[in-house]
RNA sequence: GCGGAUAUGGUGAAAUUGGUAGACAUGCUAGACUUAGGAUCUAGUGCCGUGAGGCGUGUGGGUUCGAGUCCCUCUAUCCGCACCA
């Protein structure tokens, strides 16, 4: 009998659904194993080869981790809310949990295919009530909660409540963007709504009026991760900055947990290095500089002060002496009481140009310097010097606090500012010249500085430090660059609010009416007067209604995917979003697999989830993913045919320079190794019915080609199921890990897929005879054969230890020709080769299981091999022999010679000899059971 | 500008601790076989050279008996961040 794969692979994917194989149960002596995948997106486009790149890894892992005697959770389900259905929902009307439910089941129906081992019962879908019904309780912890900086975790914010009513916030160290102070007796004479207001500058989720990037193109706020390059990450659509009043999740407050953490983790060094980036901690100290002068102001407990401060945020304390100017963001709250009469009108125009640049073309704008003189002055806190205040839009209100001391000799920018406006250049640096450029290196004397004098940059630091706090000015601090993150979203496919507003203030809707379902509505656009879509649906629409109106916005795509991994845990808990047991049974993912991209996003959001529901005692773990593996993305290759501009002609590759020609994308289905199937191309589109074609030489249609992303755009979609038709599951399993490492980028070519095709055939060989009987022999395997399993165990096993999976492919390739070659069919051999085998063709090794004779169960639960050192030892071993480093020749000698006797048998030999022409060698070099090198 | 990654035959790639560079596969060349099959088998295939031999892992240097691997320099490509004080 052949290799019939395309009976062997469906009969065992039906075994395994049946008998369920792959169920994970929490009750088992056997220490546990999870090995997740980032869960996809259910696109209307279906799955493209790209996408089971590190479902097969992950898969392979965790069958090999089953062999190795691991009760392994293996688990995939959807990140089933999202834009596109909500799209074309607005388009057809259609609603987009049907489109959602359709497209599951198409990736549903390709996943099959190809064989995985998932644990289908544990399926979850963050679009599912019965899963966003949890994921609104966590939104609800959040709101109960904010964060204490002295017990460094999450606390319940009844306990805050407790202490504002004790003794106001004057001892409160909590992470918050509250600003006053208050007493207990003021707290408890506060109106709810000035309550209220208090106690969302310390939720952990909460609702404040926020600068939010706006895209009008798609009606919806954007986080900062959605953005690229200034532009939407979905559809490239213009961004702006609005106003808006918003949910926020106060992720700022875990910056420096989510920065140490990731020491411990096995992640690439890379996307550390991101998520260390966008948290991006900056430690220095905060500065007040009093402004020269008396103002009139009322602070807002009403009493009337006469001082102005401005305060700045700089890692270089030390370089306080070098401060010539300072220099404010032109929506720096302070502008405009400093500016003096006579530049009112100048800043008054350049708050106004810097308004109508956009972020984008400020960041475009970067090589011009522009400012503007307010007329006022500050007063240098150790020299009393007088210093002008300039306003600039190279500083940024949001970072920081909005405001600069200006340090031209310790920095470009301010150097470069000061040169350009002709403002005082001082160097404090000893040796160091500053006439060309700023010293901006933190190392150095510091000099002309007063107490600072002759110290080195850090010592002259802690200094500086030390007196701006003795003098009761600025104190040591940590900024970050992180920023809360916002969390509505003007969308309707998205998980609804627990919220309910009354009188202008948000309620949570209690646990018990939970999940809030999301309401039907007529259409899934917003209002007229621009309300979020959920604003049109009818009060009985709701399942719950409690107040005024209920919360409009919907959460972001980011909210299921910050838990899913702990859902899986326990995906059918009614009463918990995981319970406890279950969660310390699984603990953390212990291998992760997924793609960069996530890296600011959902791998930084999960992070902080999971720490706050450490912190609360839901679970017992602080880190969501170990280790985590990111593979690279499979890119297409598109092809083009080449119009001739204004006619219905097209010419080939090589002939395309003599005429004006515009590409166009073809579809690779008409391209066989470049060359266009002509007549299908001329079928595939009215327009080209009557096309010329002017060929090459031979009549053959070259076409040109790209390496481009896959999409269907550019017709360049390789989906998996063309090739487990062609070829069967197994096959395609294997060709994608060989076409290289895991994490590298490459282009998808199918150039190979018939070398790995063949090997499973000729695998199928050694079973068969040449009638295709199966023939297997049941003596004492050969010692030849032995040699072979046994290398292949040793080096499958450290393959699969360090996730190289292309090589593992190789490996098993030049096992099986070295068996085929000593014609073996010996059973045990075999049957250890076919476990082996199995994680990675896990079709055609159960039905080979089943032919060595074992009537019922599955392979998936048999043991790995054990490899046998003894079995691989030599008695000789053929030494390369060098001469200066040039391999020469080998000699054949016992393993069991010294390095001397090595050295005098190979001196005394007859090739070694003719190398040497006669000369005595400098030096001998022996490595004994490695190799030789004689220095001339 | 800052940070990270990568660079090896015609092609995808291998070489885990410094120790035979190019395994495995593909492509190509020549041949055999045939049930004409994306089959199987044999031989060859880094470059230059008829040959002996020489040269070869992006560039240039260094350490070493020995470097794809370690150190320094430069270049190219890709990714992330970016007036972050």
């Amino acid at each position: 009998m052949e290799y019939n794969f395309r009976e062997i692979e469906p009969k065992w994917r039906k075994i395994w659904a049946d008998e369920k194989t792959f169920k994970a149960e929490e009750n088992s002596a056997k220490p546990k194993y999870y090995v997740l995948d980032m869960f996809p997106y259910p696109s209307g486009a279906g799955l493209h080869v790209g996408h089971p790149l590190g479902y097969i890894a992950s898969d392979i892992y965790a069958r090999y981790k089953r062999l190795q005697g691991f009760n392994v959770l293996h688990p995939m389900g959807y990140d089933s809310f999202g834009l596109p259905a909500e799209q074309y929902a607005i388009q057809t009307g259609q609603h987009p949990a049907i489109t959602t439910a359709e497209n599951v089941e198409r990736y549903r129906d390709q996943l099959d295919k190809i064989g995985f081992s998932f644990d289908w019962d544990r399926e979850v879908r963050t679009s599912s009530p019965e899963y966003y019904k949890w994921t609104q309780w966590i939104f609800k912890q959040l709101f109960d909660c904010y964060y204490d900086n002295t017990t460094n975790k999450a606390e319940r914010i009844s306990k805050l409540i407790a202490e504002f009513e004790e003794n106001g916030n004057a001892k409160v160290n909590a992470c918050s963007d509250c600003e006053t102070l208050f007493t207990a007796a003021e707290w408890n004479a506060f109106n709810e709504k000035e309550q209220d207001t208090i106690l969302q500058a310390y939720r952990l989720t909460f609702l404040a009026d926020s600068w939010v990037n706006w895209c009008p193109a798609l009606g919806t706020v954007l986080a900062n991760d959605e953005i690229v390059n200034g532009v939407s990450e979905r559809g490239g659509h213009p961004v702006e900055q609005k106003l808006m009043r918003q949910w926020s999740m106060r992720i700022k407050a875990y910056a420096e947990r989510l920065l140490t953490g990731l020491d411990g983790l096995d992640w690439t060094e890379s996307i550390k290095d991101i998520q260390r980036n966008w948290i991006g901690k900056s430690v220095g100290s905060s500065i007040q500089f009093k402004v020269d002068g008396q103002f009139e102001l009322t602070t807002q407990g009403g009493n009337i002060e006469n001082d102005i401060y401005i305060e700045v945020f700089t890692t270089r304390p030390d370089t306080i002496f070098g401060v010539s100017f300072m220099v404010l963001a032109p929506e720096h709250d302070l502008v405009d009481q400093i500016t003096t009469p006579e530049f009112t009108t100048q800043i008054a125009d350049y708050k106004k140009s810097a308004s109508l640049k956009s972020a984008r073309d400020r960041e475009a704008d970067v090589k011009n310097i522009s400012g503007q003189n307010t007329g006022a002055f500050a007063i240098h806190p150790f020299t009393g010097e007088k210093i002008q205040i300039w306003i600039g839009d190279y500083v940024l209100v949001s970072y920081g606090t909005g405001a600069v001391m200006s340090v031209p000799c310790g920095d470009q920018r301010d150097y470069d500012f000061a040169k350009h406006f002709g403002i005082e250049i001082k160097n404090i640096f000893e040796n160091v010249d500053v006439s060309e450029a700023a010293h901006t290196e933190k190392a150095g004397t510091i000099a002309n500085s007063g107490f600072l004098n002759g110290l080195e940059v850090k010592a002259a630091m802690k200094k500086a430090i030390e007196a701006i706090e003795a003098k009761g000015i600025g104190t040591g601090k940590t900024n970050y660059r992180l920023r809360d993150a916002v969390f509505s979203r003007q969308r309707y496919w998205g998980e609804p609010f627990p919220v309910f507003y009354k009188d202008g203030l948000p309620h949570l809707v209690e646990d018990k009416f939970l999940p809030i379902t999301l309401p039907e509505v007529d259409k899934y656009l917003p209002t007229e007067d621009g309300a979020p879509p959920l604003a049109r649906a009818e009060k009985s629409a709701w399942n719950h209604f409690e107040g005024d109106h209920m919360e409009f916005n919907t959460m972001p795509g980011w909210a299921g995917s910050s838990w899913y991994f702990l859902r899986y845990m326990d995906p059918k808990n009614e009463s918990e979003f995981v319970n406890r047991k279950k969660a310390d049974y699984w603990k953390q993912v212990d291998l992760y697999i997924g793609g960069s991209e996530h890296a600011t996003g959902h791998l930084l959001y999960a992070r902080f989830w999971t720490k706050f529901l450490y912190d609360q005692g839901f679970i017992g773990f602080d880190e969501p993913f170990q280790k985590m593996i990111n593979q690279g993305m499979i890119l297409g290759r598109s092809s083009f045919v080449f119009r001739v501009n204004n006619e219905n002609k097209f010419v080939s590759n090589s002939l395309k320079s003599q005429y004006n020609v515009t590409p166009l994308h073809t579809d690779i289905s008409l391209v066989d190794n470049d060359k266009l199937d002509i007549e299908a191309f001329k079928n595939s589109r009215e327009e080209f019915k009557n096309a010329e074609f002017i060929c090459e030489e031979n009549g053959d249609y070259i076409c040109g080609s790209e390496i481009e992303k896959m999409s269907k755009s550019k017709y360049n979609v390789q989906t998996p199921d063309e090739l487990v038709e062609k070829f069967g599951a197994d096959t395609l399993r294997m060709y994608e890990m060989f076409l290289g490492p895991l994490e590298q980028f490459k282009p998808w070519d199918t150039k190979g897929i018939n070398g790995v095709h063949n090997f499973l055939r000729k695998l199928w060989r050694l079973f068969h005879d040449a009638d295709g009987n199966v023939s297997l022999s049941t003596d004492e395997p050969s010692k030849d054969a032995l040699k072979t399993l046994h290398r292949t165990i040793k080096k499958l096993t450290d393959d699969l230890d360090r996730f190289s999976f292309n090589t593992g492919v190789s490996n098993f390739m030049i096992c099986v020709n070295e068996l085929t070659e000593q014609k073996c069919n010996n059973k045990a051999i075999l049957t250890d080769l076919v476990v082996l085998l199995s994680p990675y063709a896990p079709h055609i090794s159960e039905e080979l299981w089943e032919k060595l004779g074992h009537k019922k169960g599955t392979i998936s639960y048999a043991h790995f091999p054990q490899f046998d050192e003894s079995l691989l030892v030599e008695a000789n071993h053929a030494y390369p022999i060098s001469f200066n480093g040039k391999m020469r020749l080998k000699i054949e000698l016992p393993m069991s010679l010294s390095s001397k006797e090595v050295e005098e048998a190979v001196l005394a030999n007859a090739d070694a000899q003719k190398w040497l022409e006669g000369n005595a060698p400098k030096k001998v070099i022996v490595v004994p059971g490695k190799i030789v090198n004689i220095v001339m």
